[in-house]
DNA sequence: CAAGATTGTCAACGTGCTTTCCTATTTTGT
DNA sequence: ACAAAATAGGAAAGCACGTTGACAATCTTG
C-alpha cells in the first residue's frame, strides 16, 4: 500500500516522492515535532528519522527549527509545500481505500482495519528498538 | 511477523538466518523449483532471487542444480539442512500464529487471514514488476 | 556546579532490492 | 536446417532505508 501511495504521489508531480516520506510526513504533527518524538512514532532510531527529515528537507516539504525550550532538540515542521503534498497524499490514501474497499466491502474493510489495529496494539507496543 | 520469525529462527541456534530467507524457503518446492519461478512467486526479480539463493546456498540450506530438461534453467532445492530449518520455520511460524489467535480470537484470526489474502488476490495480483 | 543524562547528528556499514549489461541455451520462422 | 529472436540465469553497480557507534551540545540532578 505503501509503494502505491509513492507511486501515485510521484504521478501527481511530486517526482521525487520516497515510500519513506509517507512515515514523516504523517507523524508529523501541525505543530511541528521533535525528532525523537517523530523516530519514537515512526519506530524506527532517531538517526534514521533524521536522515529521511533532511532528505524532505532538502525538497522543501519540511524545515527544522531549534526548539525554543530546549537548546539541544529540533522541531520539525510543514512548509506550505508540505502541507499541500500533505494533502494529496490524504486525498491518494482515501483513493486506495476505496479500491479496498471495493474489493472487501465496506464492513471486511472496516473489520480489517479493526484487526490489524488489535494486532498492533498488542504486539511490540513500541517496536522491537526500545527493548534495549 | 517475518522480523520476529527470524529472530526466533536465530535464538533456535540458526545464527545466519536472515529475514529475506524465509520468502525463498517457503517457496520452493519439495522436488526443486526454477530460479525465475521462484522470483515469481517472491514477486522479486530473477537477479535478487538469485543472490538471496546465494547466500542461503553458502549457508548450506539450498543447492542449485542444472535443470535436466532445459540447459539454461537451474533448479534450486532444499538441502537436509534445509529441510530441518523449513520444520523449525514452520514451528515458529505457528507458535506466532497462536499469539495472534490469543489476540484476536480464532475466529478473529481467520477472519483477518481470508480478509488479507482476499486483498492480496486482487491487488496487484503477480507484483508491480512484470507490468513491464 | 560537576557528573550524568538526553538530543541530535555524522560516518560507516548492512540488507534487500533494482537496473544494466552479458553469456549460454532454447525456440521459431522461413 | 539454421539464423534470428526469445528466454534463463548471473555479475556488477547503485539505491533506499535502516542500523550502530562515537561525538558535541545542552539540560538536569545530587
Amino acid at each position: 500500500m505503501n509503494r502505491t501511495m509513492a507511486d501515485r504521489i510521484r504521478a501527481r508531480g511530486y517526482d521525487d516522492f520516497q515510500p519513506s516520506f509517507t512515515g514523516v510526513l504523517a507523524h508529523i504533527d501541525t505543530e511541528g515535532t521533535r525528532v525523537g518524538t517523530l523516530a519514537q512514532r515512526m519506530g524506527v532510531s532517531r538517526q534514521a528519522a533524521s536522515q529521511r527529515l533532511q532528505e524532505i528537507e532538502a525538497l522543501g516539504y519540511l524545515e527544522r527549527v531549534p526548539d525554543p525550550n530546549d537548546g539541544r532538540a529540533v522541531i520539525a515542521r510543514h512548509t506550505p509545500a508540505g502541507r499541500q503534498i500533505l494533502l494529496t497524499a490524504i486525498e491518494v490514501m482515501l483513493g486506495i481505500e476505496s479500491e479496498y474497499e471495493t474489493i472487501l466491502g465496506s464492513d471486511g474493510l472496516k473489520r480489517l482495519k479493526r484487526l490489524l489495529t488489535r494486532l498492533a496494539d498488542k504486539i511490540d507496543p513500541s517496536g522491537a528498538l526500545e527493548s534495549k
